[in-house]
DNA sequence: CCAGCAGCCTGAAAGC
DNA sequence: TGCTTTCAGGCTGCTG
């Protein structure tokens, strides 16, 4: 039988937010569920943050695409001859664009671009499924609100793409900290953070001289630099704590050296490929497309085990905040 | 331009 | 037991 730590000292409130190994697991699960399928029917929630899932109504579903913790959808135009009553006009503006979209004339490729937030989740139901949402005509139901609140599986639905083959792709998300967009194929100025993201970790140019030059060349904390996304691609809260007290760099530095900028690379890749092997981290919200929860809860070493031993040393592992967000280190391996 | 921070949002747990 | 408060967190937009 385990020893628990004292309850006061146990994180029994974590939420794990979808980083990039768990929206990587997704994409995978995704990408065959979804290539070729058509969008015949959308339901959104009304929020500015879900109704521009309507844009993707009567385009086809491509490849599934991962940017940082963004999953794009590249959409074409639906082969149907009968034109698609949400596709726009290729837009006028972006003139100074040098990639001139090569479509059908008048039809710009576009992708469908889905954040998560803090508690989304996407699924694909099953053909023949007796779930309300396979049939088009539930989807009026739906429309009138009555059945999306009258249960709890329900309760937190967001969007609902109804396919061509019957099938259905949900997004739901308690607290409506995810997003949906569509917008032209390779245009993110409207999502800042995704326009600005960093190299992704295994990307070749995340090396390590960029790592420290990036990281030393604010006067912010390497926590805070991490977490913000443009240095490097979908790290979270969970996986930044664990990269920092495998490189034994402290969060709150400022600067890294040469060899911290090495090992802190090498094990920022480490932690990642790890949990994408284990297919994510799940505390307590975090769910794949297939509804399973991930393994790599684990194998976390340092990340929610504020109080209890580190690891490496046997020293207590404290809590600080930074950049408002819990971060848990130790005192002894992690030395400004 | 950059850094810091409030606000968004909900459910679970702690506190009273 | 039941009510209130606190906390978690990615991203956006405002402020200094």
């Amino acid at each position: 039988m385990r020893l628990q730590p004292p309850l006061g000292l146990c994180s029994a409130t974590l939420n794990n937010v979808p980083e990039l190994p768990e929206v990587e697991t997704i994409r995978r699960q995704l990408d065959p569920l979804l290539r070729d399928c058509s969008v015949q029917q959308v339901w959104a929630f009304d929020s500015p943050k879900f109704t521009s899932a309507h844009q993707a109504l009567g385009s086809r579903l491509q490849g599934v695409r991962r940017r940082g913790k963004y999953l794009l959808i590249d959409l074409d135009p639906a082969p149907d001859p009968s034109p698609a009553p949400a596709l726009a006009p290729a837009p006028a503006q972006h003139p100074d664009r040098n990639h001139v979209v090569e479509s059908s004339p008048g039809v710009a490729a576009r992708e469908l671009i889905v954040h998560l937030g803090m508690t989304g989740r996407l699924s694909v139901s099953s053909t023949g499924s007796e779930h309300p949402s396979t049939t088009v005509s539930s989807l009026t139901s739906w429309e009138q609100s009555t059945r999306v609140e009258s249960s709890s599986s329900q309760r937190h639905l967001r969007a609902v793409w109804v396919l061509d083959d019957g099938r259905s792709l949900f997004f739901d998300d308690v607290r409506r900290f995810g997003r949906i967009a569509v917008v032209a194929a390779g245009e993110h100025q409207s999502l800042a953070t995704l326009a600005a993201l960093g190299p992704e970790p295994f990307d070749d140019d995340f090396t390590a001289d960029y790592l420290r030059q990036q990281i030393n060349s604010t006067k912010r904390s390497v926590k805070a630099q991490l977490l913000s996304q443009r240095v490097v691609a979908g790290l979270g809260n969970i996986y930044v704590d664990e990269a920092l007290w495998r490189a034994q760099v402290h969060p709150a530095a400022k600067r890294i050296t040469k060899v911290q900028s090495m090992k802190l690379r090498r094990d920022i890749q480490e932690v990642i490929a790890v949990a994408i092997n284990n297919g994510g981290t799940t505390l307590r919200n975090y769910r794949d497309a297939e509804g399973s929860a991930g393994s790599n809860q684990h194998h976390l070493q340092c990340y929610g085990r504020a109080g209890q031993d580190c690891l490496r040393c046997g020293t207590t592992l404290r809590r600080i905040l930074i950049d408002a967000r819990a971060t848990v280190f130790c005192p002894r391996c992690q030395r400004r």
